[in-house]
DNA sequence: GCCAATATGTAATAATATAACATTTTGAGA
DNA sequence: TCTCAAAATGTTATATTATTACATATTGGC
């Protein structure tokens, strides 16, 4: 059985520390995933100075499930889910282009490698769904 | 329409170059993923001496369909099937513990991945399917 | 207030990946 | 076979992403 679960938006945002409330709110504010280091240099002048600061609050911000990071470019973006509405698995489809990301849930895709896994009798701990192309927009211009 | 056909296995193994088949070799003898630099120290005796030439070979091993790339491990597998058996988009199971990689093709899920990609109107180039855990055998351990 | 858990600050370094440029090899067609 | 363009290779330097190690500060339950 899958835990993907575990992480649900239980987690108010008045409890984040200041941190990672500066590295929350950049990343809301973004129209595209940002690196690590990206998010650094846009904090320098809130103290920001180390990598390690950034990557701290981006641990924390990724376990309490309000920020995901997408594994094929090594960015992180602001969860879309409207507050307090836990999920399982998402899927991401990533615009090579614009950079923007469409998150997505598909309960039928969760069931099947949730299926998979129990007749492999693999414990999962994390799924991973990401889409390259272009969107929309993109394609169009 | 998703073009993950697009990279067939039509390439016979004896078109590839030396380094290619350096580093496909590797990876078919290991039991794990590897990182680029990994292969590299491996084939130190080979005459391999910068990372160039395994991310070159990489790139085209990885376009022939021979290797794919786990992005989540930022690391390497020699692919799995039966040669010259094309496939659709791939899903890779990722045991932490022992690194072991199970490879599977789920068309169901692939079809709903590309019905909503047709919804969206989103050009799907790549699909990224990585569920990570434990094994049987590791979890049993 | 005490103290343990958590968060922060900072420097150094490790791990992954690409840019830029020179040279060599390969293979299709004249 | 010769030619020449495409592909592959060699090499140095550098960019990007991530962690280790250690010191200090803050927070919150008791």
């Amino acid at each position: 059985m899958s835990n993907d679960h575990k992480h649900d938006h239980r987690h108010d945002l008045s409890t984040l520390t200041r941190n990672q409330a500066f590295v929350f709110e950049t990343l809301q504010n973004a129209k595209a995933p940002m690196s690590a280091y990206t998010i650094l240099d846009e904090l320098r002048d809130d103290g920001f100075r180390a990598p390690l600061q950034v990557y701290r609050a981006l641990d924390k911000l990724v376990e309490m499930g309000l920020v995901h990071r997408l594994e094929s470019l090594n960015a992180f973006v602001a969860c879309d889910h409207p507050e307090g509405d836990p999920h399982g698995a998402i899927a991401f489809a990533i615009c090579e282009d614009c950079g923007q990301v469409d998150e997505f849930a598909d309960d039928e895709i969760v069931a099947r490698l949730g299926n998979w896994a129990k007749t492999k009798k693999f414990r999962l701990d994390k799924t991973i769904i990401e889409l390259r192309g272009t969107c929309e927009t993109c394609a169009n211009a």
